[in-house]
RNA sequence: AGACACGUAGCUCAGUUUGGUUAGAGUACCACCUUGACAUGGUGGGGGUCGUCGGUUCAAGUCCGACCGUGUCUACCA
């Protein structure tokens, strides 16, 4: 072995191994109970970033704990096809060669999406390799495979013939450059700087109102001006009538309670077209809808002569302009409001009116809520349910029609009248409502919201809707794990589609894990350069690969610059290969039901440490292997291993039940704990005594070695879910040693802890661990190296101090460096000495030269003044009746112990600050 | 504007559900040590008025209230 662990030569071994031996499938007629999670799909042709790591690590860790618990896990892959960004992309990559997908035409258009899909869908795959994630490979599923395609069409169709879905012409959020509409979740507002501009509108007969408004160039859809009724100031204008400047349109003044009369002038303009309030005010008021602009963004037809065709922008400088020249612009305000914007193409978002499909989930949000009220289904951590139950108590109708081309297109087709027909392809249309062969009927050009396919996941990828799907054996699926950025988009929709069309919960719990944000609690994001590859922390990578990682395709050129600097600022060094283990083991330790996760780079050389210390524990059992020629057939019964198993159990326990509740902060500590602080620090250097004492035999040293094989191993397996590298490498190279047959870690039994206790023992290397270290306490205090060996006195004391220092001396010798260690009598008078005390033993030693009396005036000082604060807060307590009288009794009885203990010591210190303030 | 979350060591975070010994971990820091698993190490040590103020209680980091600060989401006044 060597002597630093190195990831890099063992990760891809392994992980190719596990693969290629199918142990990441389920198996479907297996006897065994199932436990099955549902990947989130990430879009196929993206990459993973941080966050993917952190959630990848978490479900990884999750399923290898229950496969090797006994469970028969499936744990589905997938991707989806994310309509939008896809699109996106290859318009991107087509623009390059000088096409667009105008001119290739739908079909073509989706061909070379389908090629771009098969050649990035690997980069995630990959990652996922890299990660160590045990997926299902063999069931990898993505949204638009053929099986997946016809649950989404099936879904629709059903829910068309119910009555759910329908076509309609709404006010929708247009985006303008990819010329689609979106739903309201996918629409972000940005705060800007605006103005608010106040216009003269003139009554038709006489006079004027005054309008504020922060986007002027709506005023040519204006079909109405609002006041409040109770407004006095405006009441009796309602009823009157204004000519509309520009347009000379005659439009009515209304009044309606949506106006507040503390804002601007009181008065409203109303574009029921083009504003979500308006159109409301609109529908009360039977107020016509005048749509001004086209599909593109450009003003249309509708408008006056000047301002047919104008960018929106434009048309607005151009209202300003003749308004001024009118003198209808009264003031110009500035004003802060907020601009919506799509949250994919980050373009200018427009209420516009338009044609598109609607799912009504009104009763499907009901069910859905009443199924999380049950109980069915519970949020980890619960109060996420409150962001659930607020969104789902006022949801709107779905807009799911996406006017782009890659995605589901939906079954529908129209004839010439413009009648719907919705089945699975034409001639089912044909057949479906008996339409006469020579009747022209066309499929509706519109594809489906992405999410509406992710929200069929857990039975889709189950095989629904064919017949011998596997529904029953791993659905309702057992937990999800996801971030709470996306409960509405999909966790809720999943559970209104699953509940609808299966009549059971898509999972049982919602494990809601943080953000993973940089250092700085910033969110890691493209356009803000702060971006972590998982695999740049895996592999490393050098400052100048990262900076060119980060300043890449960027939107806005300009941060190039400061990218630059805050990256080197960060990273002087670039970033050193850490291994997929430390990684692993730092995002587990971060998961501690927390909303935010900064991600520190200090935290994965701390666990890169722990593996390579892990790794070196290991080493130093196979030197002893060799120096043994092997270790024995049976395991030692010496108490200290007997007692590190026992603290193996209780970790295993505590692991275990960490697991079950989604605590992986904390199963990370346990096991770090045990390992280093336990196994490492003192049960091998306990062993290392043994193994080089004359004391024992060959036999017995043979035994030790067996137990300490064992107890690696065991150690390894609670280890395996979240290390899964080191612990299979380790436990290879072991192999032949340990009594485990299976043929690898991955797949043998995860220990459950519930072994028999041994309790005497344990406490009796409690005792000399104490003991250890009050000596290493003064050693370290008084500062005497380390290669000087010193004596130790021990006094008073009881009979099971005395047995147990007769049986573990040599222990404590070695562990502390002494060269010797006696007991002198209680009536003795000891040589000046340095003292710790243990209960009634005296720990003494001698100063002998080695010990500076002040110094040990000083510690003894500061451990008086430590122990008077704490006996004077004991006895205020003690004093007062009511704690006397309301108090539990155990913790009254241990409170007046450890009153009666501090008391003892303080009176023997104070003795022995006496002592040694005499020889100052 | 509302809802929710958060504020604990220089930094990144546990601990608060169910109030009860001396508030923990990693990292950073200081001292001593290259001892035959490991300097990616060993041993010892320093460091916290638990955001502020008030309340409940024998007892508050933990429960309640107010305030300050940070963040997220939702809804928005044209």
């Amino acid at each position: 072995m060597k002597k630093v662990f190195n990831p890099r030569n063992i990760e891809q071994k392994w992980y190719e191994q596990w693969e290629s031996k199918n142990y990441f499938n389920a198996d479907p007629k297996s006897k065994k109970p199932s436990f099955c999670i549902m990947i989130p799909p990430p879009n196929v042709t993206g990459s993973l970033h941080m966050g993917h790591g952190f959630q990848n690590t978490l479900m990884d860790a999750l399923i290898r704990y229950k496969r090797m618990s006994g469970y028969d896990a499936l744990w589905q892959v997938g991707t989806d096809h994310a309509g939008i960004v896809t699109q996106m992309v290859v318009e991107r990559e087509l623009e390059k060669e000088g096409l667009s997908r105008e001119l290739l035409g739908r079909e073509k258009f989706v061909k070379k999406v389908w090629e771009w899909k098969k050649k990035s869908g690997n980069n995630i795959t990959n990652q996922m390799r890299r990660l160590g994630a045990s997926v299902d490979w063999s069931r990898e599923a993505f949204t638009m495979s053929p099986e997946m395609s016809k649950a989404v069409q099936e879904v629709f169709i059903q829910l068309y013939d119910q009555g759910l879905i329908y076509r309609g012409e709404r006010l929708v959020n247009w985006d303008i450059a990819l010329q689609t509409a979106l739903s309201d979740l996918e629409v972000s507002n940005e705060e800007v700087g605006g103005n608010l501009w106040f216009f003269r509108y003139p009554l038709v007969d006489e006079g004027h109102v005054t309008i504020a408004t922060t986007r002027p160039e709506t005023m040519l859809g204006d079909t109405a001006v609002a006041v409040n009724p109770k407004d006095k100031r405006f009441k009796e204008l309602i009823g009157r009538r204004v000519l509309l400047p520009l347009s000379r349109r005659e439009i009515p003044i209304i009044g309606d309670n949506y106006v507040d009369p503390e804002f601007g002038t009181g008065c409203v303009k109303i574009t029921p077209a083009h504003d979500f309030n308006d159109f409301e005010v609109g529908k009360r008021h039977k107020l016509p809808l005048v749509n001004i602009l086209n599909l593109d963004g450009t003003l249309n037809n509708d408008v006056p002569n000047p301002f047919k065709g104008l960018e929106i922008s434009d048309a607005r400088k151009k209202v300003i302009k003749e308004m001024e020249k009118l003198d209808l612009l009264e003031k110009v305000e500035p004003h802060k409001t907020k601009i919506p914007r799509g949250d994919r193409s980050n373009s200018v978002l427009e209420p516009l009116l338009t044609y598109q499909w609607f799912l009504d989930v009104k009763k499907m949000s009901n069910v859905a809520i009443k199924a999380v009220k049950k109980g069915q289904t519970e949020f980890i951590p619960k109060n996420w349910e409150n962001t659930f139950f607020a969104w789902m108590n006022d949801i709107q109708d779905w807009c799911i029609s996406r006017q782009i081309w890659w995605g589901h297109r939906i079954p529908a087709w129209f004839d010439e009248e413009g009648n719907i027909f919705v089945a699975e392809s034409e001639d089912k249309v044909r057949q479906k409502y008996e339409l006469a062969s020579q009747k022209k009927i066309k499929q509706e050009e519109d594809v489906l919201d992405t999410w509406f396919s992710s929200a069929l996941w857990t039975f889709s990828t189950l095989g629904w809707p064919s017949k011998d799907n596997l529904l029953k054996k791993y659905h309702p699926t057992d937990v999800l794990v996801t971030g709470f950025d996306i409960i509405f988009f999909w966790v809720a929709r999943m559970i209104m589609m699953t509940t609808h069309f299966i009549s059971e919960v898509p999972f049982k719990k919602i494990f809601i894990h943080g953000l993973v944000k940089d250092s700085e609690g910033q969110k890691m994001s493209k356009s803000k350069g702060n971006i972590l590859d998982p695999l740049d922390i895996i592999d490393g990578i050098k400052v100048k690969t990262l900076i060119k990682k980060r300043t890449e395709g960027l939107m806005q050129p300009k941060m190039k610059e400061k990218i630059e600097k805050q990256t080197i600022k960060e990273f002087p060094e670039g970033i050193q290969p850490y291994g997929t283990d430390a990684l692993r083991l730092t995002y587990c330790s971060l998961a501690s039901g927390s909303r935010d996760v900064n991600f520190d780079l200090k935290r994965v050389e701390g666990y890169r440490n722990f593996c390579n210390k892990l790794w070196n524990a290991a080493r130093f059992i196979n030197l002893q292997l060799a120096e043994n020629n092997g270790s024995g057939t049976k395991e030692s019964k010496d108490t200290p291993d007997l007692w590190i198993k026992e603290r193996l159990n209780e970790a295993s326990q505590k692991v275990n039940s960490y697991f079950e509740e989604f605590r992986f902060d904390l199963a990370t500590q346990t096991i770090y704990d045990f390992i280093w602080n336990e196994f490492c620090d003192w049960y091998i250097e306990i062993c290392k005594i043994r193994f080089s004492s004359p004391d024992y035999q060959e036999s017995e040293k043979k035994a030790i070695l067996k137990s300490l094989i064992s107890t690696l191993e065991e150690s390894l397996r609670l280890a395996h879910p979240i290390i899964p590298f080191i612990t299979e490498e380790i436990w290879q190279q072991f192999k032949p040693e340990h009594a485990n047959k299976s043929p690898s870690i991955m797949i043998s039994k995860y220990p459950t802890g519930k072994a028999k206790k041994a309790s005497k023992k344990m406490n009796d290397i409690e005792w000399v661990k104490e003991i250890v270290t009050s000596i290493r306490n003064i050693r370290g205090e008084m500062k005497i190296k380390p290669s000087l060996k010193i004596s130790a006195l021990l006094q008073q004391g009881n009979k099971t101090d005395k047995q147990r220092s007769k049986d573990f001396e040599h222990l404590i010798v070695e562990l502390a460096g002494l060269n010797s260690m006696r007991w002198i009598d209680n009536d003795e008078e000891p040589p000046a000495s340095a003292i710790n005390f243990h209960k009634n033993l005296k720990v003494l030693i001698p100063l002998e030269g080695l010990i500076k009396a002040v110094e040990e005036n000083k510690r003894i000082e500061k451990n008086i003044s430590k122990l008077t604060k704490e006996s004077d807060s004991l006895s205020k307590q003690l004093n007062n009746d009511k704690f006397l009288n309301n108090a539990p009794p155990e913790l009254v009885k241990n409170q007046k112990e450890r009153f009666k203990e501090i008391s003892k010591e303080l009176q023997l210190l104070d003795i022995q600050l006496q002592e040694i303030q005499k020889l100052l």
